[in-house]
DNA sequence: TTGTATGCGTTATCAA
DNA sequence: TTGATAACGCATACAA
């Protein structure tokens, strides 16, 4: 069942291959009656270019890799993949251009970015100086960092990651908590420094804490996930010495604890305070409504694809200011002194 | 900055390109010291096979198309994709395939089709005889249908709609409830008729509804996302002639009927009972949480992608049964003449 | 307006 | 164990 190729059509259209070409790719330079009995010779026979074969003569796959540094299975569990997923999509389908999932292929990245016929990379949490990212240089290909760090070579769109976490210390701060405890997002890749992201919302925690004058605060490592928030809790000193405040880097991490608390009888907030990040739509619904930072994840999506496409088209774009962050702040927080702590401990 | 071909490695190691082509795809043909002297030069050079050249010439891209027929900014508003995606992405993993999103281009998911180089596709929602499956079975390329119906030619992985819908409706009737309203996923592709799944979702509340003798439920169109459900529910009749109980397609809408609810002063299952559909994980943690149908959406992914990969190594595969649904209770449904009643009627 | 000829970078067939 | 060489299917500079 040999596919159907651009000679077929010339022959039975009794045109030659360049006027096939030209009636898809630059009908203008056909008369009316060729373009379109070899338009319909080519319906008839089903024809439509070899991708792949387009690829190779144009230098173009039209096609963006969104390059992931962990499985599927792994970075899907996080909803702020969708909506950054929305964000490109709003993008590719303007540029009509498809995107391509890249995660690491037999647990190497960077076999993956050389396997793949893409026109550009969109890559996430990666600083400049990963491997990766040396790749992805190498070959020449277009790259816009995403949760990274600013760099010489490569556009990165980022949020004010230290400004939301300070806010986000503060508010804890500011209603009485002394006792915190943050949950870090681990490294994206095995054996690597903290992503430059986590870093910075780090500093922006600890110069609100400092500010206040409060003791440094527990840290515990928590993955993005429901089950690693409820898992972070668990390892958490409880009682006198135990957090009145949890500061998590996710809110996948923050709603597992809310969920573990409340398992463990811990009244949320009266009990317990907890402060997400992101923003995710189903912060909204959780009981309590969760206190979080937001990050405008949709629209960093669509930032850091509006400049790969300008990337790819040859203009060089520099890096944009981070993008704002805002604390929302809900129902998962209030002041440590609340009237309810009187009740529950007499 | 011209990228380096094999030529430029063969010249560089002093041996042919078939030669250096063999490094790489066939060791063993070569010698010991041939073979780590062409590897040493093309590391040097930052050599790597060019993607679309190699696909050309293999006829594999080494990429599984999935096929969806909305823009990405709709269809992952809806957490459902990011669960298929997590078992496709099990199985791409496993096979060193990566993923490529293919929405309608320029409108038209047909023209997507034809300009992407991938191994299969995998379709969504999508019945046999839709216009965008023709053109993949024109093309020859190996697809497999999910939610959709089954068909000789393809093989198609479903969950049973039919059964999950009906325990949903069975268990509201047992609750009492009479007044039913239903809200129906709209067409996936403009102008079509709804797709395979609701018909047979809608077929199983309505054998439940038949079976109790219950007057016919009334039904209203709702997008899969919050602000639908929220907009759909605001549509429906309120007081003595609406509707007690609610059955929605899809949890995102269900939440949304949650909050629209609440907001109108209803109480949540005390005054409206509401069933989702799915069991995406947010739906165990809104308040109350959701009673809804749970389809195993990951499993799903995993099935599909597994025969997808049996058809593209020439295998024919048939559809499997249908995946089990099963009715997960939880707080969002209670028995229309609760004593909570008529303490609020006073 | 249309056709000829060549390049794109690999893999694969066949010989050596 | 290695090397010429022919596909692979299309786009395009150039010629007619």
């Amino acid at each position: 069942v040999s596919r159907v190729t651009i000679a077929d059509v010339a022959s039975a259209a009794g045109v030659s291959k360049t006027a096939v070409s030209f009636a898809f790719n630059n009908p203008d330079r056909l008369g009316q009656a060729t373009l379109e009995r070899v338009l319909g010779v080519a319906q008839d026979l089903g024809y439509a270019p070899h991708p792949a074969a387009r690829a190779l003569s144009t230098k173009r796959s039209g096609t963006i890799g969104l390059l992931v540094p962990q499985r599927l299975a792994t970075v899907f569990g996080n909803p702020f993949l969708s909506e950054l997923i929305q964000g490109l999509g709003e993008q590719c389908d303007e540029h009509d251009l498809t995107l391509l999932l890249v995660p690491p292929l037999d647990g190497s990245l960077e076999h993956a970015i050389r396997m793949v016929s893409v026109d550009g990379f969109i890559s996430l949490g990666l600083s400049p100086d990963d491997s990766a990212v040396r790749v992805v240089e190498r070959l020449g290909i277009p790259n816009v960092l995403v949760d990274s760090e600013g760099s010489a070579d490569h556009p990165a769109v980022n949020i004010d990651d230290e400004g939301g976490a300070e806010a986000a210390a503060r508010h804890l701060l500011d209603l009485g908590h002394r006792r915190i405890a943050i949950l870090v997002l681990p490294p994206v890749r095995a054996q690597k420094d903290p992503s430059p992201s986590v870093t910075r919302r780090l500093a922006g925690y600890r110069k609100a804490i400092d500010a206040a004058g409060a003791p440094e605060a527990a840290t515990v490592i928590a993955g993005i996930s429901v089950a690693a928030g409820g898992r972070a809790f668990e390892s958490l000193p409880r009682g006198r010495r135990g957090p009145t405040g949890v500061l998590a880097m996710s809110d996948m991490a923050a709603i597992g604890v809310l969920g573990a608390a409340q398992s463990a009888r811990l009244r949320v907030p009266e009990d317990l305070s907890v402060v997400g990040f992101d923003d995710i739509p189903a912060s909204a619904w959780t009981s309590p409504p969760l206190t979080t930072v937001r990050q405008p994840i949709v629209e960093k999506g669509t930032l850091a694809a509006r400049i790969l496409i300008q990337l790819m088209s040859g203009k060089s774009v520099a890096s944009p200011r981070p993008l704002s962050t805002t604390l929302v702040v809900r129902k998962s927080t209030s002041s440590v002194t609340g009237p309810d702590l009187h009740i529950r401990r007499r």
